[in-house]
DNA sequence: AGAACCACCTGGCAGC
DNA sequence: TGCTGCCAGGTGGTTC
């Protein structure tokens, strides 16, 4: 279940490996994903150059520039190369990626290789199929991308950024947390965390929150994230180098998946309830409205 | 605006 | 042992 911390992981890992590099295509091998994969993947990325890897929230965006195969070093007036978009991949709930040799047999499941010169290849490992691998163009800016709230790890996010968020919304602190458009990353087990760790009860309506409370909240959210990327690193070398596949980092929980277990500040049981669907966990005692 | 639901998919697990 | 059925996860969508 990658969530931002490992797809944060998964970038850091592939960027020394990637950047730069340029792609001779893409074998495409189940192209029914969260949306279709991109029709003629392989004709587009070919002769495609990486300029950089960056995340956006989940979303993991590969810049593209054209090269011209006839050319393989530009020239100066070429530099730094005309815009050829940027692969959108998301890892949806089960996904992977990881770098391997491009003649190396697929198991179950690894959906699409993007092929990279030197003999290796970016492989999407995707058992349920919830992920995404698109093209957008250079001219566009995504629709998935073009509506994302802010980054939880970013400079602009902080106490006062979550306060002016939540004004006025009647809606659950932790749904606020879990949407996407409002603040990209956040995903159920770490809203369930990061509101532990900051005491408040996730069913309080967002816009009672105080002001010390979302600096509070706010610190919790960005110490969560950058804990589970600390600990992800280890699976770092696993997952680049492909042996084996990677564990989720193992991480411990003070709420998550905790049900009837003591809270591991006050030993009171821990509850489990549903908020929109999504299983919410919290201390009835450390947790408060 | 927001709650509640659906769709998508499949491995893992509980319960029979 | 084998079957059934539920659940988890993220995102976009519909309906009320």
């Amino acid at each position: 279940m990658p969530e931002l911390p490992e797809v944060e992981t998964v970038l850091r890992g592939l960027t020394p490996h990637v950047t730069g590099k340029r792609l001779l295509g893409a074998r495409v091998r189940e192209p029914r994903l969260r949306w279709p994969v991109t029709p003629d993947l392989h004709g587009q990325l070919a002769g495609c150059q990486v300029q950089r890897l960056e995340r956006r929230g989940k979303y993991l965006l590969l810049e593209l520039v054209r090269t011209n195969p006839d050319q393989p070093r530009p020239t100066a007036q070429d530099a730094p190369g005309y815009p050829a978009g940027r692969l959108i991949i998301h890892l949806g709930m089960s996904g992977s990626l990881r770098l391997c040799q491009a003649n190396q047999a697929p198991g179950p499941h690894d959906h699409v290789d993007i092929l990279l010169e030197g003999g290796q290849c970016l492989r999407l490992k995707d058992p349920r199929r919830f992920g995404a691998m698109l093209l957008a163009s250079p001219t566009e800016i995504h629709p998935l991308l073009s509506s994302l709230g802010v980054e939880p790890l970013g400079t602009e996010f902080d106490g006062n950024c979550l306060y002016q968020l939540s004004r006025g919304r009647r809606i659950a602190i932790k749904s606020l947390l879990m949407d996407a458009h409002k603040v990209v990353g956040i995903g159920n087990i770490y809203a369930n965390e990061a509101l532990f760790h900051a005491g408040i009860d996730p069913r309080l309506g967002a816009g009672r929150l105080s002001r010390p409370r979302c600096e509070r909240l706010a610190g919790a959210i960005q110490d969560t994230l950058r804990k589970a990327i600390e600990a992800g690193g280890s699976s770092l070398r696993d997952f680049v180098n492909g042996h084996g596949q990677p564990g989720y980092f193992q991480q411990t929980y003070y709420v998550y998946g905790r049900t009837g277990q003591p809270c591991r500040n006050c030993g009171t049981a821990i509850r489990h309830l549903v908020q929109g669907g999504r299983s919410t966990y919290l201390c009835p005692h450390c947790q408060t409205r």
